[in-house]
DNA sequence: AGTCCGACTTAGTAGTTACACA
DNA sequence: TGTGTAACTACTAAGTCGGACT
């Protein structure tokens, strides 16, 4: 399998944001000079569009959803019935893992156990009782009793657990927490449950509902715009002049990047006139008609002169940041969703700014407007205590649907997306769908060689969207790119995944370095991220891609006759819940699952042994792209590091002489003293050499590292069971592996997986 | 069949904090 | 006792995918 799947280094040494590589800065520049063209028409129409009267559009939209909504409530029957077979559907696919049988009476028992949060945030007791999640009570010597957490389970749901984890024994809970200081301590200690909730022992919702309660507090908006002291002055043209609040606030969004290089690019700066403008008076837009001549400087020095200011706090001044912070964490981070108090992952509104896209935005600069209470939709149970809008002002909407996730959301101006105010991904709502991508993923082990050798059998088909389908399937499997849904020119950068590629960004080497068929890949996919890489393929393939690449332009599809909705709509018929991400879940997970298998000693000691690890983990971040910018400081600090080395090695050096002497000093005395000297001399060489070898694994691991992004590949495609058995069998402590944030993450990974896991 | 859009996951980076070390 | 660096967190952009609508 992983033979299949050989990964270039050279992909990583060579690629880069396109930003940073000429080659390929003017590579794309050429092209896009070609795109505009008729993309101009299209994107003007666009415009039209892009401020005040997306508002409008949008509100029609929500009035449509409003009257959406009302039919599905007192539904008529036809509704009724059309949505009633589209749950069944969506159940039947939605466990994966789990044998249907035991999916379908999810929570038939009348069984209501009213469970007081142990703490009473948010305590709304007469809806508690009611809402609460519905189990069987009926199995009660599956798991040891907590005193306040959950304890009712059902039958099914310890069948359901016994088939999924196999023999978990109830463990003796893991303190997590012995290394961590003051904060941790002062909210854990008060605020969490002794026992944390196993969400991951009970039922799970079934019908497409996420949740039936659910209280919070609202977002939290960003602070009002605060006017920079009169004596910070603004000079147009040379002269001096007094900005009315509104466009001054803009222009501090300006001054405030003044360093970075984007306000040098030309879209940015035409970008961010063009918005600027809209805010300014008449007056103010009579007179500045010219960015060049605009003279941001004091306001510049003056934020970073409060930047410097804040750094060079008083630690109490700090202090007390800090907790302003943690107050507002504790009132508006948390809401509780059945009965259970839970993070919330983002509960400020994004600030106002100017907006950064990533790669090369054709809408960088342009001003995100500011988010205000109007603009907010709010979601929670009908029930709960509605989250009050600031004074003065009312929410846009408060609805209750409880089919979605999601507490609050609003439209963002820039492309008319909207945002989310989601929970933490320590949630159970979080969690569940994890557990569940995972589960997927391993579903898809099962199969995949039969997917495979179809896929090998389609590159022969007389149809050429087969064909085309089956060659997709094939870079998506083994290169693990992803789906690539095509984008709107002019709206966002242009990067592309495996459907959306063209003509350009491979070239076909009938030989090359010794090799036959090689790909030579080149494309910017998501956060225009280069992807370069040079594959050698089957002769099939070769031939599959120089007939899709007959007659047509550089800038023409590679894969005409797919898109993602048709390779989805096939994955699906081959298994049910494939889709092409899942091939990325499976192939980085399994090639960890392998490589640590492969890399793992277990006669070294712990940090070698992290080392692999990380190797393996580093494999994976290869296998998904996955990179970052090789941090600023990292030759320094490599050099650093080499110094240590040599120090120490010198030291070594040192040591072994001692030694020696001893010995020879023992060999001649022949008395306990001296042979106690030789013994400890001895352990000192010992030492030595470990802090040598720790220091050594650790540059390696750097160098290793410089450009390769370990954390999402850890956050997002690794199953988390595979980690946590890995260290059960070395006896690694799991600390060494995850931080806080992502122990939690990942608790129900913790708590389930035992040493024998298999992914 | 194609388009649009809502919901949700995946992604890199900027800024902050903790920590090691001279 | 500050300073440099690594680790972590917060942030938000940019994907995927399914379903409604046309």
């Amino acid at each position: 399998m992983s033979g299949d799947h050989s990964h270039n280094d050279s992909q990583i040494e060579s690629g880069s944001r396109y930003n940073d590589s000429h080659k390929h800065k003017d590579k794309y520049k050429d092209k896009e000079h070609r795109h505009k063209d008729h993309k101009k028409d299209k994107e003007r129409e666009k415009s039209k569009y892009s401020n005040s009267e997306h508002r409008d559009s949008s509100d029609k939209k929500h009035r449509d959803k409003d009257k959406e909504r009302l039919k599905l409530k007192d539904g008529s029957s036809s509704d009724k019935q059309k949505d009633k077979h589209k749950e069944k559907k969506k159940e039947e696919r939605s466990f994966d893992g789990k044998p249907k049988k035991e999916r379908e009476n999810g929570f038939a028992s009348p069984f209501i156990k009213s469970e007081p949060e142990n703490d009473d945030f948010y305590h709304s007791p007469k809806h508690e009782k009611s809402l609460k999640r519905e189990r069987d009570d009926d199995d009660a010597e599956v798991k040891p009793k907590k005193i306040k957490t959950e304890d009712d389970r059902s039958e099914k749901k310890a069948k359901k657990r016994k088939q999924v984890e196999e023999d978990i024994k109830p463990k003796k809970k893991t303190k997590d927490k012995k290394g961590e200081v003051a904060t941790d301590g002062k909210k854990k200690a008060k605020k969490e449950p002794e026992d944390k909730w196993k969400w991951w022992e009970e039922e799970r919702y079934t019908d497409g509902v996420k949740w039936k309660f659910l209280e919070h507090k609202g977002p939290v908006f960003a602070p009002p715009y605060d006017p920079i002291p009169s004596n910070v002055k603004f000079f147009y043209d040379g002269k001096q002049m007094k900005l009315s609040p509104e466009a001054e606030e803009v222009a501090t969004f300006f001054a405030k990047m003044l360093d970075h290089e984007y306000t040098t690019k030309d879209i940015f700066r035409k970008n961010f006139f063009k918005d600027w403008r809209k805010e300014m008076t008449s007056e103010e837009k009579s007179k500045i008609s010219d960015l060049n001549k605009c003279d941001f400087s004091e306001m510049s020095e003056y934020f970073k002169a409060q930047s410097e200011a804040r750094k060079a706090m008083t630690k109490e001044e700090k202090l007390k940041i800090k907790g302003e912070n943690e107050r507002l964490l504790q009132e508006y981070g948390f809401c509780v969703m059945d009965n259970h108090k839970e993070r919330i992952a983002n509960f400020r509104i994004e600030p106002p700014g100017l907006f950064r896209g990533r790669g090369d935005h054709p809408k960088m600069g342009m001003l995100k407007r500011r988010i205000r209470p109007e603009d907010i939709i709010v979601n929670c149970s009908k029930d709960s205590k509605h989250p009050k809008p600031p004074h003065g002002t009312k929410w846009k909407e408060v609805r209750h649907d409880n089919k979605v996730t999601w507490l609050v959301s609003w439209t963002e101006n820039i492309q008319g997306s909207i945002k989310y105010i989601m929970l933490n991904p320590s949630s159970r709502i979080k969690g569940e769908k994890d557990w569940q991508k995972y589960e997927t993923a391993r579903r898809l082990k099962k199969c995949v060689e039969r997917i495979r050798s179809q896929y090998r059998e389609d590159w022969k088909s007389k149809e050429m969207r087969i064909r085309q389908r089956a060659v997709a399937l094939y870079f998506i499997d083994k290169l693990a790119l992803r789906a690539g849904n095509e984008k709107e020119e002019g709206e966002t950068a242009d990067t592309v995944g495996c459907c959306s590629l063209r003509v350009e960004h491979l070239s076909l080497h009938q030989e090359m370095d010794g090799q036959e068929f090689v790909v030579e890949f080149d494309f910017l996919g998501k956060d225009s991220i280069r992807y370069y890489n040079k594959v050698p393929v089957e002769k099939r393939v070769f031939k599959n891609l120089q007939l899709f690449m007959e007659d047509k332009e550089p800038e023409d599809d590679l894969f005409d006759r797919l898109n993602t909705s048709i390779l989805n709509k096939h994955l699906q018929e081959l298994m049910d819940g494939l889709t092409a991400k899942v091939f990325r879940t499976y192939n980085a997970s399994i090639t960890l699952q392998q490589q640590l298998s492969e890399l793992t000693n277990s006669e070294e000691n712990v940090p070698a042994k992290i080392l692999s690890y990380n190797r393996a983990n580093r494999a994976v971040a290869i296998l998904c792209n996955h990179q970052r910018a090789p941090p600023k400081t990292f030759e320094k600090s490599m050099q650093n590091l080499q110094t240590k080395i040599d120090a120490k090695k010198e030291q070594l050096a040192d040591a072994k002489r001692e030694l020696k002497s001893a010995k020879a000093d023992a060999k001649v005395r022949r008395d306990e003293k001296s042979k106690k000297a030789v013994e400890t001399k001895k352990k000192a060489v010992q030492r030595v050499e470990e802090q040598l070898m720790k220091l050594e694994v650790q540059a390696t691991d750097r160098e290793e590292n410089k450009q390769i992004a370990l954390g999402t590949s850890k956050l997002n495609y690794l199953d988390p069971r595979i980690s946590v058995a890995w260290c059960k069998k070395f006896e690694i402590p799991i600390e060494k592996i995850y931080n806080k944030t992502q122990r939690e993450k990942f608790a129900w990974a913790i708590d389930m997986a035992e040493k024998d896991f298999e992914f």
